[in-house]
DNA sequence: ACCTGAACACCGTTCAAGT
DNA sequence: ACCTGAACACCGTTCAAGT
């Protein structure tokens, strides 16, 4: 067994320089260790030993912030994979929702403030590869991508809960009570159909909706 | 012409009572004035002539708040609509869009705190009616209308602007320059389809999206 | 039992004033 | 020119103390 060496919870790996960079390397470091909700203006600041005001020299506000950080992010994005196109873009769009799935609050953040920056352009690039390999017209792919990652996007999205997990399992009680409790003379297909509405694992339903997207959008042409 | 009556900007229809109706229904009368930013617990306690405290007698937070303002919304989305199945089904989620898109910041909201209440559920049932109308099997109507409300949520939570409208064109000028500067050598098919990426009108792009998830949705077996 | 004043622990952003 | 202290105008939530 290793010997457990005490860290100081104020310990950092050197303050980085004063620059765009640095402030998006610092708000990495505070995302990755204490989550979303400490990437504050304020709170970089003082990780950089000045006054929030300084950041304002290289970042427009937290939304681009936010932004830039998410576009570090999608680096880890796995864009190679196994299989058939099909196979290999469901899993590049597993791999991304997976992403985001480790900061919700960013993909929050992300259905705003679309990023533009390199990771995403190659990302976007590689699901237009895998579409075309599919022989999805040009055009149905070009609109469908942007539907695919919003899906990926709106699910990680769906699990940002504002520090409380036990709020997340109440909702979803609610919900599956509000559908037993429905009268099956004004709601017959809730009722008929709470158990489906329901039903599956999260990994079933969003392989399931994959396949359905890449259905719909091969099968629909563009006006 | 009618005369011009002053009104002050503090005159309001008779205080509600501190009840938890009376809450939502103060919220939704600032929603409407002044926007989702502040419909705050300190704003609406003021409202109320109280302390913020009192409010968490009725209400856990600012989340089941929302909820509860965004179910009342729902109640304004146009169930009805002319023609077959198809074009009643795309109707519907129009008008859910096109609710929600009045307050983007509340959509954004609803993608974490799902709605429960009486207008969601009779929403479901109605969406639900009209994929049976359309002989989609049941498991797959069930899981598909999750979809096609996540997709109407995220597009109106897109434009969730902070406050400044001026971001958002700065934010899509962004992209399209970044579309059109990126290599042809290492992005060809960004770079070609640059233009289709960005073309069509938001209805144009929303009516295909629409088609192409009842497409999906049809086409698609449950596993 | 029901309600709430006051406090705790924060925010983003601006701008006048420094170096 | 570049940087920032201090201020402005707010937040959500809790809890001890009142009625």
């Amino acid at each position: 067994m290793r010997s457990r060496v005490p860290v100081s919870r104020r310990e950092r790996p050197a303050k980085p320089a004063l620059t765009r960079d640095g402030i998006v390397a610092v708000a990495i470091a505070v995302l990755r260790a204490e989550g979303l909700t400490k990437v504050t203006m304020r709170r970089l600041a003082q990780e950089l030993d000045t006054g929030p005001a300084s950041l304002y020299v290289y970042v427009a506000n937290t939304a681009e912030l936010h932004a830039a950080v998410l576009d570090e992010l999608l680096g880890d994005v796995d864009l190679r994979g196994a299989g058939g196109w099909r196979q290999r873009l469901t899993g590049v769009l597993t791999s991304y929702t997976r992403v985001l799935l480790e900061y919700p609050g960013l993909a929050r953040s992300a259905l705003t403030a679309r990023p533009s920056g390199e990771h995403y352009l190659r990302l976007v690039e590689t699901l237009l590869a895998l579409l075309d390999e599919g022989g999805v017209p040009a055009a149905q792919a070009a609109w469908g991508v942007d539907v695919l990652l919003q899906f990926g996007t709106a699910t990680a999205a769906e699990h940002a809960t504002r520090e409380r997990p036990a709020h997340a399992a109440d909702e979803r009680d609610a919900l599956t009570r509000a559908l037993h409790g429905v009268s099956p003379e004004t709601h017959p297909r809730l009722r008929a159909l709470a158990d489906s509405l329901l039903a599956g694992s999260p990994e079933e339903r969003m392989a399931w909706c994959f396949q359905m997207l890449i259905n719909g959008i091969s099968g629909t042409p563009v006006p």
